[in-house]
RNA sequence: GGAGAGGUGGCAGAGCGGUUGAAUGCACCGGUCUUGAAAACCGGCGUAGGGCGACCUACCGAGGGUUCGAAUCCCUCCCUCUCCGCCA
């Protein structure tokens, strides 16, 4: 949520940021509103002030044995009036907050112009391309082989956009979590934490996925729950409704969980394969951090999901998004891309990115700040580290063989019990 | 699922229809004292909105209701704790 101050003080300011989203603000509909706000807000609080002074003196006439029968009979006549402002501002702040709660964030002053992915900047990249001297299969075809990836059930059993995985793929999948943990918990000051996989419309308000985006999100309405699309959602929440001391800033948490995704919007895109599916696995990276090292940790974070890949061996090059390809909540976003051979192309694989106060605003994710001793809004940051689907094909398609199998590149060797391939049967 | 007890400021914990935004303690901030610190003492100390300002308004788990007036009474929901049942 983009500060309410901002808005009604430096109007301006927001506009110019969102332009760059390529979003048009309604400003005459914010300021209509904010006009109407203010007049009714001025108008029945003087009501209330009336009524309540009123009151308070019939209170002391009839503590000192007094009639107040003519008091009373003065502030019945307030009643209605009273009634009809109090319910007209409460809905009228409702309308005010909707549309707030509809804006994204401001892009920060480094996030490149540009109104879609072909504005996004390549900011560095790391290793090269792997070149065959055979013709390379693409994952489902290397998956098929190894008979470790069967869409055809999972769709019998599910629907499309699900997969079974079985054998040393589903071993390698698993592998990949432990190492990802590992890794993060041990060399890059990670916590790790289990969260709810399922979370209520507040939790979703609050990083930003609700009201805007309900369509994304599978519901289980009965009980009010959502599937959450990534462990974002319940780790960041974890700060929600907080005041951390600034003793334990800054926050680092990492988390598996499954992420579950509609996909509504994108029939047909990236139809084949494990690359967009309703159900997949990530390892997520969230921190909370105090306001003034937010960008310095949105680097580190972005680098720690670096090191995945980089142990790994997966070429891949980072981008950082323009203002019109970000998300909703983000200030500045990288990308991660590893290149995919059987598309010629590198695919996101990561997305790092720091939200500053926008979710915490959401959230009223606080700390209590070291010199004022206030509470101050905190910064979330958050990246994948990795999206394990997404790093699975990469290393099939990757470190693929001419027999059709796989070689293990030496880190993920111990969590797979020193193999250093897998191969079909 | 059944029975009971609760949810109040950063924390603990009073208040249970009337000048209560809320006693008290801890924590925190400023001051006196001290070489410095501690202790003691004095003062301050919730969040949000409106107004140039004096000040006004809202908030005691959430939402409704009763009342001139609700932290206090009533209803619904959520959560926590205890006992019983069930269960991985």
């Amino acid at each position: 949520m983009i500060d309410p101050v901002l808005l009604r003080t430096s109007m301006g300011v927001v506009r110019a940021g969102l332009a760059r989203r390529g979003l048009d603000v309604d400003v005459a509909a914010y300021e209509a509103l904010e006009a109407e706000r203010k007049e009714l807000q001025g108008r029945t609080q003087a009501l209330q002030a009336s009524r309540n002074a009123r009151s308070r003196a019939i209170g002391i006439a009839k503590g000192k044995g007094e009639d107040a029968a003519a008091l009373m009979a003065e502030v019945a006549g307030l009643g209605e009036e009273l009634r009809d402002g109090e319910a007209r501002l409460a809905g009228l702040q409702q309308r005010i907050n909707d549309f707030v709660l509809g804006l994204p964030n401001i892009p920060h002053a480094s996030v490149p112009d540009g109104r879609d992915e072909t504005g996004n900047v390549e900011v560095r990249r790391w290793g090269a391309p792997p070149v065959f001297d055979f013709a390379a299969r693409d994952h489902v075809e290397l998956g098929e082989r190894l008979h470790g990836m069967d869409f055809e059930t999972a769709a019998k059993i599910a629907s499309a956009r699900f997969v079974i995985l079985s054998g040393a793929l589903a071993r390698m999948q698993r592998a990949l979590i432990q190492f990802m943990l590992d890794l993060h918990t041990r060399e890059h000051g990670y916590t790790e934490v289990y969260v709810p996989y399922m979370v209520n419309a507040d939790s979703m308000r609050g990083t930003g996925q609700l009201p805007k985006f309900a369509a994304d999100l599978f519901a289980i309405p009965e009980q009010g729950f959502y599937l959450i699309p990534t462990a974002e959602v319940p780790v960041t929440n974890i700060a929600r409704d907080r005041i951390l001391a600034a003793e334990e800033m800054p926050r680092r948490f990492v988390c598996h969980t499954p992420c579950f995704r509609s996909e509504a919007g994108s029939h047909g895109r990236d139809t084949r394969g494990m690359i967009r599916q309703h159900q997949f696995e990530k390892v997520e990276l969230v921190q909370l951090v105090e306001p003034t090292l937010s960008y310095q940790a949105l680097e580190e974070l972005t680098g720690h999901a670096e090191q995945v890949l980089r142990r790994l061996e997966l070429p891949y090059r980072v981008m950082v998004l323009c203002a019109g390809d970000m998300g909703f909540a983000a200030a500045k976003t990288y990308d991660l891309e590893a290149w995919l051979p059987s598309q010629g192309a590198y695919r996101e694989i990561s997305s790092c990115s720091n939200f500053e106060a926008f979710q915490a605003r959401r959230m009223l994710a606080r700390y209590r700040h070291r010199e004022t001793g206030r509470p101050e809004l905190l910064h979330t940051l958050n990246g994948s580290g990795l999206a394990v689907g997404r790093t699975l094909i990469a290393i099939m398609e990757n470190h693929q063989n001419a027999d059709g199998s796989i070689r293990v590149p030496p880190a993920l060797q111990p969590y797979m019990g020193d193999m250093t391939a897998i191969a079909p049967p």
